[in-house]
DNA sequence: GTCTATAGCCTGATAGAC
DNA sequence: GTCTATCAGGCTATAGAC
């Protein structure tokens, strides 16, 4: 409606990005033609291009629906009353939560993060980390007032995406168990963590 | 020489993946065809079919030089003499390094880690993560004994490659500063995290 | 809003001369 | 070992009927 850059999409338009997403998700912006679209969705190619310009702004399209409502996901945990460790447990616990949940947000994420332009990656910082970010700082510099509450952040969100982003290559590891890809193992394994780092030794 | 899978690439052959390798790190593999890296090269693109049966073969091949040697630069610290903590701290800053150093051998990891078939995943584990893995879990259960090794390991490399990852899309979030990129800040940053975490507090 | 048909380009890969 | 020439097929995108 009020997007001067990128129109509402119809309810037809809605399902050729349902349908996108994970196809993008798995195999990448290159990797995925117009034709795999049109048929995973059940359409001809050509009509594709009546709810979209072209292929790009149909990607734009799909990572904003993909990307929607993602922060309020992340942020009602930080947001929630409690003491500054029960929001940082519940953070760890929210946030892992929903990557485990949403395994193509994941993926789009980080194809974003490897290959996005500066519109799309605008995208991603206004849509998805600006506010989750601002309030994991304050969060850190609450609990830790002289560290740099930036790169606290940074390391929060790395801390708990690469235990995902890692698994494929950890099967072929020798010492894995089951239960290292198990997200409340892994969310009690970085809470611990994250508490004695930013506990009160300091 | 003795790869039953592998030939050993000549030297003109390995001029080609000197210039692949940058390719694939910036556009993935489908991203980039055999005309793109020929045209890199200098040769004509029926060439490359002589050094190489296909494209797939063409991009093992310079996966398997990209993570060549990569182990070892990443175990130097962690087979250092000291103690614990002082290999801590050098395993930290030799692995910040070597990230900050390489970025297409970040770039290519992350794509492995979202394109890799079984193949070339298990050369992934193979030849880069096998080993330093298992000394940094080794580390860590020495610094606490009751932690699950396994688990620490994937947090300090997912501490350290997030910092990275995560650049493009930090340049348009509020509150960055210049030196968040730079190696020997987030270094000491995450070497503070990690002391406190795997502290003599437990 | 959906289709068929098609243009024009790029892709991976091969044939065969030198 | 390198080239030119080429092929068959996939790609994005458009034209125009219904």
């Amino acid at each position: 409606m009020s997007d001067p850059v990128l129109k509402a999409p119809s309810e037809a338009a809605k399902v050729v990005l349902s349908k996108a997403i994970p196809l993008f998700a798995k195999s990448g912006y290159e990797g995925v033609s117009m034709r795999n679209i049109a048929d995973a969705v059940g359409i001809s190619g050509a009509t594709l291009y009546h709810h979209y310009p072209n292929k790009q702004g149909l990607y734009l399209a799909a990572m904003t629906l993909a990307f929607e409502d993602k922060a309020i996901g992340i942020t009602t945990a930080l947001e929630a009353s409690g003491s500054a460790m029960q929001r940082l447990e519940q953070f760890v616990a929210g946030f892992t939560g929903l990557i485990a949940k949403d395994p193509d947000f994941r993926a789009l994420l980080q194809r974003e993060l490897l290959d996005g332009d500066e519109l799309r990656l605008k995208l991603l910082a206004d849509q998805v980390f600006k506010v989750p970010f601002q309030e994991m700082a304050a969060l850190a510099k609450e609990l830790v007032p002289d560290c740099d509450p930036h790169l606290m952040a940074i390391s929060m969100v790395g801390l708990i995406l690469f235990h995902f982003e890692s698994a494929p290559v950890r099967q072929f590891l020798p010492g894995t168990k089951k239960n290292h890809n198990d997200p409340k193992q892994v969310a009690k394994h970085i809470t611990r963590l994250l508490t004695k780092a930013l506990g009160s030794s300091n």
